[in-house]
RNA sequence: GAGGGUAUAGCUCAGCUGGUAGAGCAGCGGCCUUUUAAGCCGUUGGCCGAGGGUUCGAAUCCCUCUACCCUCACCA
């Protein structure tokens, strides 16, 4: 860093401005290399960052790296003039750069900008990690990779410079989310806001996060989930309103956990879950359409045929199948016996549904993997789903599942403000047996009930997997640009 | 929260059963006007994650701490 800011103090000597204000570029990289016969001998503009430079006395080539690609300048001393040129060795790999030149095409082929005059657009003083490249037949060999997976997080800056691959991912995570809210708006669903802090938190069943507003004296929680606004604005009269937000969960982290995270969820008036089935297979298979251009990803070395409509199956006959155990009305102590006959630890204080749930997830997710709806969940572990209209033990879920992960979760919202009171207080119980994740009750959410809720279908789906699942990501921390992290010690 | 792993130059990494720190790339100085992991010659660079201990001597052995990764637990 101290050669770099020698070189700063050398042009600044020279009368260089190492922080100009503009630079008016004409073309991308990717517009030039795409259609080279269109390009060769015109000029261009370009500028971006210079990330290889090749000296060879009076003429050096150099790769420059910008938005959309890097493409290849070929700098001579007798072209851009000995002052110039005397700039130009100043350079350093990092430094940012435009470049005007006329495209041609070298002795090996490779599509180049002829430099007729270059110019320092921002100057680095902080080296980059030099990654090299190298094409063997079809492979691309990178050597020096820049690989440190804490060093890419805390510097995502620096990982996003160097890993094209990187940047792609994010590129993806964005369309998948303007495709998400394109297909949404065109149903004719309003995009609404409701609050990230609140007095009460709902929605899940997780722990919140608590902050504190200073003038009105009380705390407030980060929303665990948008899920009980989105259902007041049903009651307002709106058909159907969706929201693309971030939650907040003070739980533990892991590779598919972050505690801030994205949400959509979805609320349309007057429909059930069987009609919100249809808008999810439809809705991801035209999102991958859109994004991939097929139908079918690859994850994992495995190929995922998204084509509606998606396999479907109860809770309890999934379970069965995997198990060989009908566990559909059994009593606490017969779910304790076939769930060690499974092998599976099971906590004394566990009730019925926490025990199922844990079966399930255990025997039956993992095995998950072509798109699955699982339908018609056990009652107790869904305190805001409607009950089933054959089954009063059952509610009308659903969670679609590929991959042996889930990637949302749907209702047939209850809106019997009787009905719901009464779960409530069943969560009540809950918290005051110590379970620091059971639903509050929340009084004006019930008496916004009362005044009447029409028949609606919910859902809401995890933004991050989603993209962790089209984009083969491995971590939620590579989907996510700044994952949370213990701050870096001095 | 438990177990395992990692931490050495700007980057990627080597460093054996303890003997006083190494390579490639980057950087710096040369040479070089079609190279592309450019090449050739020369050269700088290190609190070996932090702290403590054992030892004549520690990057290496022991303990504590910190961060990250993986698995499990908790958890959508």
């Amino acid at each position: 860093m101290r050669v770099r800011r020698q070189k700063l103090q050398r042009l600044n000597e020279l009368g260089v401005n190492p922080y100009p204000y503009n630079f008016k570029r004409t073309e991308y990289s990717t517009n030039i290399l795409a259609e080279p016969n269109k390009y060769i001998g015109k000029e261009v503009s370009v500028s971006g960052r210079l990330m290889a430079i090749r000296g060879m006395g009076k003429a050096a080539f150099a790769h420059l790296l910008d938005s959309k690609g890097r493409i290849q300048i070929y700098v001579r001393k007798d072209q851009i003039g000995d002052e110039n040129f005397e700039v130009f060795n100043l350079f350093d790999i990092g430094d940012i750069i435009g470049v005007s030149g006329e495209v041609f095409e070298t002795r090996t082929g490779e599509t180049t900008i002829k430099a007729a005059k270059i110019e320092l657009l921002s100057k680095n003083l902080r080296p980059l990690p030099i990654v090299k490249e190298k094409q063997e037949g079809d492979k691309k060999v990178v050597y020096h990779q820049f690989a440190d997976k804490e060093l890419r997080y805390r510097q995502r800056y620096v990982d996003l410079i160097v890993n094209p691959e990187v940047r792609a991912v994010f590129v993806t995570r964005s369309r998948i989310i303007s495709s998400m809210r394109r297909y949404l708006d065109g149903r004719g669903f309003l995009e609404v806001e409701t609050p990230v802090l609140q007095p009460i938190y709902g929605g899940a069943s997780a722990r919140p996060f608590v902050t504190h507003h200073n003038t009105l004296d009380m705390d407030l929680y980060l929303r665990i989930a948008d899920e009980l606004y989105l259902k007041r604005l049903i009651v307002g009269g709106y058909d159907g309103v969706y929201e693309i937000s971030k939650d907040f969960r003070n739980e533990g982290m892991d590779r598919f956990h972050n505690p801030e995270f994205s949400m959509m969820e979805l609320y349309v008036a007057f429909e059930d879950y069987h009609w919100m089935m249809l808008l999810v297979e439809e809705m991801i298979s035209s999102i991958a359409q859109e994004v991939v251009g097929e139908m079918k990803i690859s994850n994992q070395g495995r190929e995922i045929d998204l084509t509606p409509p998606w396999k479907r199956v109860t809770f309890f006959d999934i379970i069965e199948e995997y198990t060989d155990k009908n566990l559909y009305g059994k009593e606490l102590e017969d779910l304790k016996k076939a769930a060690k006959d499974l092998n599976i630890d099971v906590d004394p204080s566990w009730r019925q549904g926490k025990i199922i749930n844990e079966i399930f997830s255990e025997k039956v997710e993992p095995n998950l993997i072509q798109p699955t709806f699982v339908t018609d969940y056990p009652i107790e572990l869904s305190p805001l789903a409607k009950k089933h209209r054959d089954d009063p033990k059952l509610v009308e879920r659903f969670e679609p599942f590929i991959l042996g992960g889930e990637i949302g979760n749907a209702y047939s919202e209850l809106n019997d403000p009787l009905d719901q009171r009464e779960r409530f207080m069943a969560q009540k119980k809950l918290i005051e047996l110590g379970d620091e994740e059971a639903h509050v009750l929340d009084e004006d959410f019930l008496r916004s009930l009362e005044y009447g809720m029409p028949p609606t279908a919910g859902l809401g789906i995890g933004i991050d997997r989603l993209v962790m699942l089209f984009t083969d990501q491995p971590s939620i921390r590579d989907v996510i640009f700044f994952p949370q992290m213990r701050p870096e010690d001095k």
